[in-house]
Parts: structure tokens; C-alpha cells; sequence
DNA sequence: CGTATCCATTGACAACAATCGAATCAATCG
DNA sequence: CGATTGATTCGATTGTTGTCAATGGATACG
């Protein structure tokens, strides 16, 4: 889970030559990162941070008439929210009736935590 | 590590009265979240979150010049990136001369990594 | 001292994001 | 039909990014 870039070796004079040549860079790495990105991206705004936190803690028993007196933000400003995590790949909705049930996807936050992670 | 939202009864009424009424905020999930947030944001871009990637694996062993010939960006944005690092705690820099080393700083991305974490 | 090197900072610019109000719309329930 | 939920759209505003070219400060070499 590590992106692994190859780094010059630390043997260097100040003046000289350009210091550093190029080094190849792995494309795995470039993808992994690019969706982590997108997921950190998604969760950088208190408000999308905390419906994820508000979902996983009652996943499919919220709906959204619930979530919206949770912060001091207009509807449309919430449905955008939801939205972009949604387009992140974080959440799901299923409509049951009238309402919108929003879900953590199961393993959408993996990859990054463990990246993240313990280690 | 939770946010703690209490959620409205939900016994409800589809027609009928306006669905839900408000609910209290805690402050302290609030502040919590919004730290997380920051960090999260800070590595919302592909670049930045490689940059880390790479301190992670190398700390304190790479100078900003070989950090550059990784990425395809000018040597400014490089700095500018570094700069959004520092300014969200992750990471931090030492000068020896006149290369600057930078590094993770230790337990920056703990609490992201717990709250994201296996839960 | 003069000059080259590393890196930060500045200023500029276009692109994007967050927010709102208001409106609209589809689906659903009574 | 009429009310409700929630998604979407529109227009507008305001603030934030990512990027570069250029400049500047510190440091080191000779």
C-alpha cells in the first residue's frame, strides 16, 4: 500500500551539476493516488466529513429530512453535498417511499485508511 | 472517535407536519470535524497526497530538489504544495544548508486515520 | 566579492467550489 | 387532486485552488 518512488541517491554537491536527474514514475502509483485524492478531496469539508460520520453511525435510517436540521445549510445546498459524495463513490441513497436513505458504501473508505493507516 | 449526532424518532408522518424538527449540535464534534476536514483536504490533490506518500517512506532523507523531478510541475507549485502541507500540520521542514528536508510530522494524520479507520 | 544553487514568496490568472434563493420536477402517498 | 420529499437546475456571488513566471533571500563555492 505504499506508492514507492525511487529517489536519487544523497550524494550531492551544491554547486555543479543540476542537482537531480528525472526518476521514473510508477503509473500504479499515480491511479492509487488519484483515487485516494478524490476520496480525501470528498471528505475535505466539515459538513460532507460529518454526514459521512452521521451515516456510518446510522446507516440506512437516516433520510435526508433528518440530516438537513443537522446543520445550518439550505436544502439544495445539502442535496449538493450528498451529491459530491456520492460522485466520490462514498455513499449510496435508496429511496424507500417518499424518502432518500443514504448508506456508507461498504469498503469506499478502505483504501485510503489503509493507506492512512496504523502503519 | 464518533461525531454523535442525535437523529429525530422515527416514527413519522409522510403528510402532515414539516417531517423533523431541529436537532442539537454537539460543539465538540463540530471542532473535531472540522480539524479532520483540514487534513483531509490538504491531501485532496494527487500531488500533495504523493508528496506525503513519499516523506512517509523517506523521512527526512530527501531534499525538495529531488522531490521535484518526480512530479510535472514547476518548481513554485511544488513549493506552494509543500506550503499547504506544512499549513495543515502534516508535514514540517528542516533546512541543513541549503537544501530543506521535510517530513511527516509524527501523529498528523492520527486522528483522520482513526476516525476513517477500521471502525 | 561574484556567481550559482536551492527554495520560498509574490502576483497574476483561469478554473473550480460553496453557498444561497428560488424555481421546477418526478415520484409518492393520502 | 394536493401535499411532501428530495433531486436538479439557474443565476449570482464570493472565496479558494492549481498553476506559472518572475523575483528575492539565504547559502555556499571559488
Amino acid at each position: 500500500m505504499n506508492v514507492d518512488l525511487e529517489t536519487a541517491p544523497k550524494t550531492k554537491r551544491p554547486p555543479g551539476e543540476p542537482c537531480c536527474e528525472p526518476v521514473a514514475y510508477p503509473e500504479v502509483a499515480r491511479e492509487e493516488a488519484a483515487r485516494m485524492a478524490e476520496v480525501a478531496k470528498a471528505l475535505g469539508d466539515p459538513i460532507r466529513l460529518q454526514l459521512v460520520d452521521v451515516l456510518r453511525e446510522n446507516a440506512g435510517k437516516v433520510c435526508v429530512c433528518e440530516l438537513l436540521p443537522l446543520f445550518e445549510i439550505s436544502q439544495s445546498t445539502l442535496s449538493h453535498h450528498l451529491r459530491k459524495l456520492r460522485e466520490a463513490g462514498i455513499v449510496d441513497s435508496e429511496r424507500k417511499g417518499l424518502w432518500a436513505f443514504y448508506y456508507v458504501r461498504p469498503g469506499a473508505l478502505e483504501e485510503l485508511a489503509g493507506w492512512l493507516g496504523p502503519a
